[in-house]
DNA sequence: TTAAAAAATGTAAGCGCTTTCAAACGAAAT
DNA sequence: ATTTCGTTTGAAAGCGCTTACATTTTTTAA
């Protein structure tokens, strides 16, 4: 690999000039700007970021953090905040935490080992207070789909309680009165907010919240399996089942049909998330879509106004409203 | 951030016992060690790996390429390989191409400038000529789900002719001989593979190959409902549509459903890829499963043993085998 | 006790760049 | 021609580490 040093020999500039020519921010005539450029790619020069980096104190680099690196709900948050990044030349850097505590802090050294720019994190297992202190450190740090507190103003999030109020809320709007509800992991924060929305609706209907109508499950499959068995027994006369995300929901739905229920006519489900096989399902699957694009993409925005001084064309938000995706899995009572 | 410097000041030794002892490379007295230990957390040090990587000409980071960071495809392949890797220390910078060539050069240049110590790249749209120069160039390469012209060594593939082979056969079997074709985009070296897989299937049954029967799609779900309306127009008694992926498949399902048919009934639908929704589809799709995950775990061994001298405890394999994966959207005739 | 060998630590050069500051240059003004 | 001022270039320090080599300290053997 030819070095800016052999670059500068073979331009017969020196090693300033050469640094100017590449980085394009200083004056430099035309002529010597030629000579440079035939001389880099007549070696086939290819600047070393590394050094780059080390002598600039810049990287031009954000860390990204996600809990997998599969699943259509983090492939998009990926994507989404890849492209916007990528089109202003900057580059993500991205890593998996899996839920885990000390493989997230880990994950978050990694990044900041490499003196990332800045931070986006979907951090779910680390403690709000070990994130404040991260913010206080001196990286630029956006959070998303968490709020933590006195960090309002860097954390991008989707109105979750609101949310669950309107999956609950079109069960009710279809008739239902007996509604089921199958949570998330309840020490997750969207999980409690999905909850709580559900609660709103049931209260604003006039409806009882009973703790047989509820399932607090893992958002994996089988929990929504489990999720049905347990909420059917207990209740058979339930008309519908509102999911706290599309896998459980999935799993709800096998498991429904194996007990020889049919979708929607004897029972209606519900899903959150709107991931991308929900509309493969069969029936297809009513679902509340989670806005994880627009939290991306406002996260990226953030941090190239914030950190880079790239003003955004959109004003900044910070909360986002789910939707109500009307499909074939809910119908009239 | 504190520097190696104020560790040393602190510790009252010399940066290079500081050195040392984050390395571990080399022996400091246990006294000494403790100090230094004690200076580095009072000091809440961290090591800045980018001056690490410029004195030592070595990332501890692979480069990974692939064309999306979304789907199950690369979501799969993404996690198996940065599981492996991280499990020895190791971490994976990925990068998207978005299947154009400048912009999987440039992921590349990116990759390099970033000195990498190797690449796994899964490369779709740069030339053969370019990746055979690539491995020429001293960074170690590793190619997934391609073959290139001498660098089998360092090529992971599936043998997806033998894919294309056992899907064709899986529907001969079944007693079909109406049988519909809907490649993928046949620049594609997997697309044309399995198309010859099943031109093979059919030459073993004496089954003629009618042009008819075969359309050339893109890989996405909307070319697989095209596929349908243009086969199923020409030949009213087709009985079954094979399909060189999942996507293509759900399209034409989809297609199908709405022409009146019942699958698998009226009409069965083989897929490809075995990705997650595969599973979600009504009816289950019977499809033959492509291994991404033997694929991307034996990259990450090969470069494990290439390029840190950790060995494998398997055998380095290059070429693996699809297998049909019987759901329910093929049945007999 | 002393010399030799082994272990522990320190010194300093260098990794490939950026960037400040000073020097050289050229054109316009006198 | 000389001065002046803006433009272009170069010299050199430094970013935070690693590592070869030199030096000092400790251990072992005689």
């Amino acid at each position: 690999m030819a070095t800016i040093y052999e670059v500068s020999e073979a331009a017969g500039v020196s090693l300033a000039t050469v640094s100017r020519v590449m980085n394009g921010n200083a004056r430099v005539s035309e002529r010597t700007r030629q000579k440079v450029l035939d001389a880099m790619d007549a070696l086939g020069y290819r600047p070393n970021a590394i050094a780059q980096s080390l002598a600039s104190n810049r990287t031009n680099s954000i860390g990204l953090l996600v809990s997998e690196l599969h699943g259509s709900y983090f492939g998009e948050l990926m994507s989404t905040i890849e492209l916007i990044l990528k089109k202003h030349g900057k580059h993500v850097i991205i890593t998996a935490g899996h839920v885990e505590e000390h493989r997230e802090t880990e994950a978050i050294d990694f990044l900041t080992s490499r003196r990332c720019d800045a931070l986006i994190l979907h951090a779910e297992a680390v403690s709000d207070d070990y994130l404040t202190k991260l913010g206080k450190s001196g990286v630029p740090v956006a959070v998303v789909n968490r709020k933590v507190e006195g960090m309002e103003d860097q954390c991008f999030v989707a109105d979750n309680e609101n949310g669950g109020y309107l999956a609950t809320k079109a069960a009710i709007d279809n008739g239902h009165k007996k509604i089921g509800y199958i949570s998330g992991p309840l020490f997750k924060q969207d999980a409690t907010e999905r909850l709580n929305g559900h609660v709103r609706a049931l209260n604003d209907a006039g409806i009882d919240n009973e703790p047989t109508l509820l399932f607090e499950g893992d958002y994996h499959e089988s929990s929504g399996q489990e999720g049905f068995g347990k909420l059917f027994s207990d209740n058979a006369d339930l008309s519908v089942l509102v999911c706290a995300n599309d896998e459980m929901a999935s799993g709800a739905m096998t498991a429904a049909r194996e007990a020889g229920l049919n979708i929607p006519d004897d029972l209606s489900v519900i899903g959150f998330d709107n991931v991308l096989f929900s509309r493969y399902l069969h029936p297809k699957l009513t679902t509340i879509n989670n806005p994880v694009h627009s939290m991306g993409e406002m996260a990226a925005a953030w941090i190239l106004e914030n950190v880079y001084d790239i003003k955004s064309p959109e004003p900044i938000v910070h909360v986002f409203e789910p939707e109500l995706v009307e499909r074939d899995s809910l119908g009239p009572l």
